[in-house]
RNA sequence: GGGGCGGUAGCUCAAUUGGUUAGAGUACCGGACUGUCGAUCCGGUGGUUGCGGGUUCGAGUCCCGUCCGCCUCGCCA
């Protein structure tokens, strides 16, 4: 149908007969002259031009009748630009002098136009069309850049051994971890699937049937509320290894990340450093550091213990005994942020203190250092006893200003830890997209933390992930009750952060029995139960299974990063919404009362669906 | 399940303290124009102010409920 794409014509193929198909992008006519249509496809733009006075009236009758998007095929001769090129595109200088035009599919009044300029249509409205939202640009961009991140893929496991071997999507529900999909069986009344949460338990499956080397681009479910950086359908690169340790496992994702950088970004990715679960906790205060800018957090217990402060003095009161890092353990922590005292105005930190409740803290502590190295604000007079050691455990410099958190271990970190990102956020330290990439591995998690609401242990990571060979013992010895114990074990899990967003997690995993069956007891699980739901896996354990490990990264998340968004959905070519929604083919709908009594299913929702009548 | 922001023309937005016939840009329609390139200029069509109640002489604006979108806490082994 074309001899040419859009975006391939040079000054080379000048005085060819080209024939090109496309999009209307723009149309200017100027009337008695000339009408000039730019017609674009996935590849770029070029310029058609009609003259009016060489041009037969029939050709010119099919031109006048061309608006934005409609689907057009032109046929003409190549040509250098008369009226000067356009350096903003590749075709800048050229056009086609059009011989034959024919419109193939005329548009009805878009929506909206498929152009990065100006401001995007409400997001409801690019994904209930979004096969017009996609015509934009940066949306093609984002798709390619995930073609491309499919394709490294493929070919880098596979120059390492790696088998791809496809799992089920209709899969068995298991217990733990996240809420599921589920699907009513037909053949067998009262029975049902989930969707897989993640192929975990195949691949293990896999190691044991001696594949030594697996690999798969996979979907994954997990119905919980999505997120800017999340949805319940998404793409996992999900691998496992036999006879690995867990340097293995990470020398091969490093090797996999610096060669996804370096293809799609051209960027040399910088060593990628390490750090324990309980430093970033203690510098940073969440599991994934941004270590692109400072504002570290300092513990300050000791000195705050020191004042007549009843905030800190009531925290430090909790659970003083026990022992340090314990997270029911009251404790002080500070941020110190240079240049505060100025940036950081009183309207600014009053909105931290109530912003921090949705953490779990009362507030937040605020103690300015003036000019002249004095203490300010309403805590001063607290401080002043202590002045100089805290002024020397931080620090501090004139202008500086310091944020507390005084609570529980637990939440204190958590506190300080998003803190931390708000104010970098809230005085322009984060650095601009493409100018820094801070990899680090986070390596030695704990083993379990217990639920805030039931009490009850649950896996950090997944209830197949093995402590570390060092912890063994002490693990299968530890009692279930014994809290400060339980909680000090660590794993051998692993997670990739980048910039402060984890893109990749996982873990060598329990290969003995004796393990496993400690770990299903930590979380409650019977026996039996442990057998009921896990049995396929149990089973295979004990006939010949290889020391193995593995991890599975978000392909979404890592294509987010190598296009610069902050938006999950602007990298899937077809997103749902907050509450599941695709706007776009109106799914999830209501079926027919036939088809569920096909699978023997019964309705208990008795209203319209709300979505029907979507606005 | 909780908190926040938003929903006004096809699209992006405005509308004073609750007060005249809800405006502008853009798209679309018509006209003018020979080198544009986000063309330009002139004119025009286009509105259940998400939906349902309420308060009021009077509601886009205030109150209640509800739906939808986004951000977020919980949740996400």
């Amino acid at each position: 149908m074309r001899t040419h794409t859009c975006g391939q014509i040079r000054e080379s193929d000048v005085g060819k007969a080209v024939t090109l198909c496309g999009w209307v992008n723009s149309y200017r006519d100027h009337g008695t002259g000339l009408i000039f249509i730019d017609v674009r496809d996935r590849f770029g733009l070029t310029q058609l031009v009609f003259n009016r006075e060489d041009a037969p009236q029939s050709l010119l009758d099919v031109a006048d009748t061309l608006r934005n998007e409609d689907v057009l095929t032109a046929s003409g001769t190549v040509r250098v630009r008369t009226g000067g090129p356009n350096p903003k595109l590749g075709t800048g200088k050229v056009e086609v002098v059009v011989s034959d035009l024919r419109v193939l599919n005329k548009t009805e009044n878009p929506p909206f136009l498929p152009d990065d300029m100006g401001a995007l249509p409400a997001e409801e409205t690019r994904l209930r069309h979004r096969y017009i939202d996609l015509r934009r640009p940066t949306m093609q961009r984002a798709l390619l850049t995930r073609h491309k991140v499919y394709q490294v893929t493929r070919r880098y496991f596979d120059e390492n051994g790696f088998l791809e071997v496809e799992t089920p999507i209709l899969y068995k529900s298991t217990p733990e971890g996240a809420r599921e999909f589920i699907v009513p069986s037909r053949h067998i009344p009262g029975s049902w699937y989930a969707l897989p949460q993640s192929p975990q338990l195949f691949k293990q499956i896999l190691m044991v049937s001696g594949i030594d080397r697996y690999m798969q681009v996979c979907r994954c479910f997990r119905d919980e509320d999505p997120r800017a950086d999340r949805q319940s359908e998404f793409t996992q690169i999900d691998l496992e290894m036999s006879f690995v340790r867990r340097e293995d496992v990470m020398a091969m994702m490093e090797g996999f990340a610096r060669r996804l950088w370096g293809e799609v970004l051209g960027v040399t990715v910088p060593p990628v450093q390490r750090m324990t679960y309980r430093e970033c906790m203690e510098r940073y205060g969440i599991d994934r550091p941004d270590t692109r800018y400072g504002l570290e957090i300092r513990d300050v217990s000791a000195i705050a213990a020191r004042t007549e402060f009843r905030v800190f003095r009531d925290a430090l009161a909790k659970n003083a005994g026990a022992r340090e890092f314990f997270s029911k353990k009251g404790v002080v922590k500070a941020i110190r942020v240079p240049g505060g005292a100025d940036r950081l105005t009183r309207k600014i930190t009053d909105g931290y203190s109530e912003w921090v409740r949705t953490f779990g803290a009362g507030g937040v502590p605020v103690v300015k250092v003036n000019a002249q190295g004095a203490f300010e604000t309403g805590v001063a007079k607290f401080l002043e006893p202590v002045k100089a050691d805290l002024a020397a455990a931080m620090g501090l410099e004139p202008g500086d200003t310091v944020l507390f958190a005084a609570d529980t271990y637990a939440v204190a970190t958590k506190t300080l830890g998003e803190l931390r990102q708000k104010v970098a956020r809230d005085l322009g330290l984060v650095p601009e997209w493409g100018k820094a990439w801070n990899f680090l591995w986070m390596i030695d998690p704990p083993m379990f933390e217990r639920n805030k609401d039931t009490g009850k242990w649950v896996a950090m990571h997944h209830p197949f992930t093995s402590p570390r060979e060092d912890q063994r013992d002490a693990f299968v010895a530890a009692g279930e009750d014994d809290d400060e114990a339980v909680e000090s074990i660590v794993s051998a899990g692993y997670d990739l952060v980048v910039n402060g967003s984890e893109i990749g997690g996982g873990s060598i995993r329990i290969h003995e029995p004796a393990v496993q069956s400690k770990v299903f007891q930590l979380l409650g699980l019977s026996p039996q139960m442990a057998e009921e739901k896990f049995s396929f896996l149990l089973e295979a354990l004990r006939f010949g299974a290889p020391p193995h490990g593995g991890i599975a990264f978000g392909l979404d998340r890592l294509v987010m990063h190598l296009c610069g968004t902050e938006n999950i959905r602007d990298v899937i070519a077809f997103p749902k919404t907050q509450i599941g929604a695709d706007l776009l083919t109106r799914a999830p709908g209501p079926v027919g009362d036939d088809q569920l009594r096909e699978v023997h299913v019964k309705s208990t929702w008795q209203s319209e669906p709300p979505l029907k009548g979507v606005s």
